[in-house]
DNA sequence: CCTTAGCACTCATCAAATAAGAGTGCTAAT
DNA sequence: ATTAGCACTCTTATTTGATGAGTGCTAAGG
């Protein structure tokens, strides 16, 4: 365990080299933190600091740099929480005003603030459909068995694409199948429909026709959408000047797979979650640092908002603006599903 | 007026240029092509092409460098285009054959192939709904006077947002209506289709709300959706190494509003067009090059996609791959609309 | 025993100096 | 009209030396 002065001078290193992106040396912290201590004493502590695996040396006689190691014990440990200035709460809210009645324009929107607020790249995972609950579906028929269809969930999200079936159905059959689907699965997760359906099909005897079309329907790959504002802010930050390691980095963020795939590996645990460099045991990532959390729509988990920035990031402030965000989303999202929910109690 | 061997010199200091992206001397030339000319006499010549705005210096005693007004000779006059091999037509094939039912998966997936055969930046400006016609609309009523709206074009491009009325409508009001719509409506451009409602509106004395309703369904803010596709590729050319042009690079091409104004100023014209640098008018972009063309939907102007590159281009090979892409997208998405349109007559 | 001053040593960075090379533009010869 | 030759310019790469930040160690002081 470090003792009380390390940790101050761990502070204090991890401080100034998320301001200034240069290593930092014992004089510096000498003269800028008031810790009454000489550069001999803050060197001989820094040494131990290197040694329990919280700094590194670049080379020989230069400053110390925090490892992983150091960030999640600052992060965890020292950093304390810079809250939102109200002006800052209030320009955000003001961003975000307009139109924000289309889920996507929600997601883009909420992306473009998260990177304008924290100068880092901004990203909104969007709603997972298996999370969510039906509301409504539309079937259009095209020719040759194809059909289109359109999926809107209980967050006002919808979701259509064309399909295929080998048996074509008629007109009427279709019209009887979706006045049953409209009529019965409303505020179902999605999660369920399936068995739902297989249950009910048992009980009324229907086709197989109808089993194969409902498959298709409530069956997607797990691409789900991820929208990244500011990408071009990471070249804002020092330690990307060198081309080599930047255009892999804008690789990893290009493949939005990799992000998807990262993502979902955060638990969706309470609160705000940080993932620093090679702790996400991506190699393309290694160097950056991720700050999450979970939005959530009536209470339960829907998708993951955050920022993505060098490891060298700042923490405190980012921590209460992802915060702030995720809260902000989860709001909208769920006052947008009433509006759709409870439109089932007055429209119908 | 330039004689043959003005042409000839101009020719292969753009090509060479082209190729190394380093200001081309006379030596090289007369070394690289076969001119049977000495050194001193290029140097004689090109001092001309200079003198005549085709190219210039970077410095006093520098290679020769091509101007916009070069790039445009050597575009229109001077290149042959080269057309794609049958195995990169193959591979262009077998990378887009899979699910191409989602018409957004369609711009995805044409924006990435036309990067990735270019090495350039590819984009796709989807389907401009004016030109477009209407096949079908749903409307599922929401509280408050909410309603949302999914309207599907004759190309199958779903458009869904939720609109607010004054007025409340009744359920049954609205599925008349609605009725009323998907009947008389199909088939029908967009752009004429206020006018149509209004008539009929008139000829059947209907109420003010619905006129209200409509309006909104069919009024859009011209925000069309762009998709970009290989954005990093920007970075490996070496005129991009320097970090202060490349950010603003990005940032203009984050700035989907900007290329959006710029594609629609480029005529509708038959065939591929070329944009060299500041022919573009648009400071932001004045070191890029701009390749696109039409797509149309049963013969009719659709929407644009191309290529964006630096202004030293590897002109002959985009354009053939521009043009292509023009012609395999035409292709895909009107058979989409006759799957779509022709389901009319099967269907009901 | 902890703290601090002093000092030798290591690197990185910067600037100036130098060298090399590419390319031009001009002149004079062919 | 073409070309060879040459002086001149400017860029780029390389070297060199100086500077300075920073360490690690040792020994002295509280």
């Amino acid at each position: 365990m470090l003792d009380k002065r390390e940790k101050r001078i761990l502070g204090a290193v991890i401080h100034n080299y998320i301001a200034t992106a240069l290593p930092v040396g014992s004089r510096t912290i000498a003269k800028k933190y008031r810790l009454d201590l000489s550069p001999a004493t803050i060197r001989n502590c820094m040494a131990d600091l290197e040694e329990a695996g919280y700094l590194t040396h670049p080379h020989t006689s230069a400053g110390r740099i925090p490892t992983d190691k150091g960030y999640r014990f600052y992060v965890n440990r020292l950093m304390e929480r810079e809250d939102l200035s109200r002006e800052e709460k209030a320009r955000i809210e003001k961003e975000y005003s307009n139109r924000m009645n289309r889920i996507d324009q929600i997601m883009e929107e909420t992306s473009q603030v998260l990177s304008l607020f924290s100068h880092y790249t901004g990203f909104v995972l969007a709603p997972n459909l298996e999370e969510s609950i039906f509301h409504h579906l539309e079937l259009i028929p095209l020719e040759n068995g194809r059909i289109l269809s359109i999926l809107v969930t209980g967050s006002g999200l919808v979701k259509n694409r064309i399909i295929e079936i080998e048996k074509v159905l008629s007109q009427e059959r279709l019209q009887k199948i979706l006045a049953l689907i409209n009529n019965r699965l409303p505020n179902l997760p999605f999660k369920r429909i399936k068995e739902f359906i297989s249950d009910q099909l048992k009980i009324e005897g229907q086709a197989k026709g109808i089993w194969e079309l409902m498959d298709q329907i409530f069956t997607w790959d797990g691409a789900e959408e991820l929208y990244l504002g500011g990408r071009i802010n990471i070249l804002e930050h020092p330690e990307f000047r060198d081309l080599t390691r930047t255009k892999s980095i804008f690789q990893a963020l290009e493949e939005k797979r990799l992000l998807t795939a990262v993502l979902n590996k955060t638990a969706s645990s309470e609160g705000v979650r940080i993932l620093i460099g090679k702790e996400a045991r991506w190699r393309k990532i290694k160097d950056l640092s991720l700050v999450t959390s979970t939005y959530r729509i009536n209470g339960l988990p829907a998708g993951v908002l955050g920022v993505i920035g060098p490891r060298r990031m700042e923490y405190s402030k980012v921590v209460s603006l992802v915060d702030f965000m995720a809260k902000m989303v989860s709001e909208v999202l769920t006052n947008l599903s009433h509006t759709i929910i409870s439109s089932r109690r007055v429209g119908k």
